[in-house]
DNA sequence: TTGATTTCAGTAACAAAGTCACATAGGAAA
DNA sequence: TTTCCTATGTGACTTTGTTACTGAAATCAA
């Protein structure tokens, strides 16, 4: 999938690989900044960021066909931020070397990249609207029925710890407000998974 | 400024133009979707989002040298949220007219968006960094820190009200807050003014 | 200049969300 | 079964957001 963006000469030259994670495993930290460009095949990416203190908060998810361009960090001047991803499922990626990338002079895939960037940026200021403005009730709901959609299943197998991480909170808030969810029979809830 | 990203051949047949704004004057809302690309020659450019209940919260500001992206939104695909760009401080841009970028193929100049793009997805993700672990009085002294600096005087000309709006808070949370500060002796009140 | 109006700031009472410190309960492993 | 680890429950408290006012300072109009 990474090849459309290619020209038929890159694309001979271009040492794609694939790569395959595992449910859980980081595939990217502030430690390695340049890892290359992936591309999701199969599975779920988590783009995420991390407090001083531990928490986390999911700034948005990758789906296939989806790209991610901060895998290679190294190739934007300017950014300050500490990204972190990891494999909500088990996934498969293709990679292109960054040193690759580098060396391409591709005014489409540059473009295209405009467009992703600008898509991420969508998701993150989508974000800042939810954090901001949005109830916990609705944000928890929220995302139980985006899990529901990923997992094919409305018996989600997650934890209320897990849940916290996603949206930037404390596992308290999420005990407690699913808990005034199933009062309000919304949800259904047991030992690591939800109903919903 | 915009001209250093140009083509020799692109220059003579840009067509940019200058325009100056008032302090306060709105200056790209989501019903002009398609203004042009400006870059900021002097003043300060606050870029910022709404809630459907009117309260706003400032995603990053931009100063002098810097490309305003967003302000030509509709040259980004996948974006689906509504930015508005307001005057800061009075102000002057050159503007590059949308026809005339479509027209481009410049690589260098799609690179160049590509770390711009990079650098306020940067800002963007800081500020959920501020929103979810920072207190209210850390984040409330730091933007006056920076209106200072921005001001170039210790003396703030700035409402309550202002200061919500830039921090995506209530106005009363704000006067709470300062009180506080002034209690502690880290800043001054009066009327439509702090100093710190 | 004075009174009316608008804008800015203060405040109290309450609600929602985050923090801290622990208690309990379900499963897995020994 | 007992032990132990992980997940969840809960109460007390703090911080932030909301609502509904009050009063004070600036501005405007006659």
């Amino acid at each position: 999938m990474l090849l459309e963006f290619l020209k038929e000469s890159e694309i001979k030259e271009a040492n794609i690989t694939s790569r395959k994670y595992q449910k859980g495993q980081i595939i990217h930290s502030p430690i390695d900044s340049c890892d290359g460009l992936f591309m999701v095949n199969t599975g779920i990416l988590r783009v995420y960021i991390n407090s001083s203190e531990g928490r986390e908060v999911t700034l948005y998810r990758l789906k296939p066909g989806e790209l991610c361009l901060f895998s290679a960090a190294c190739i934007f001047k300017n950014i300050s931020f500490d990204l972190y991803i990891s494999a909500d499922t088990d996934c498969t990626l293709e990679v292109l070397p960054i040193s690759e990338y580098k060396a391409m002079e591709n005014l489409s895939l540059s473009k295209r990249i405009d467009e992703i960037m600008a898509a991420r940026m969508s998701a993150v200021i989508s974000l800042v609207n939810d954090i901001l403005w949005q109830s916990m009730d609705k944000r928890i709901m929220d995302f139980l029925k985006e899990e529901a959609l990923n997992q094919a299943s409305s018996e989600i197998a997650i934890t209320h710890e897990q849940i916290a991480s996603h949206l930037g909170t404390a596992r308290e808030v999420v005990s407690r407000t699913l808990k005034y969810l199933e009062s309000e029979g919304l949800v259904e809830l047991a030992r690591g998974k939800i109903r919903c």
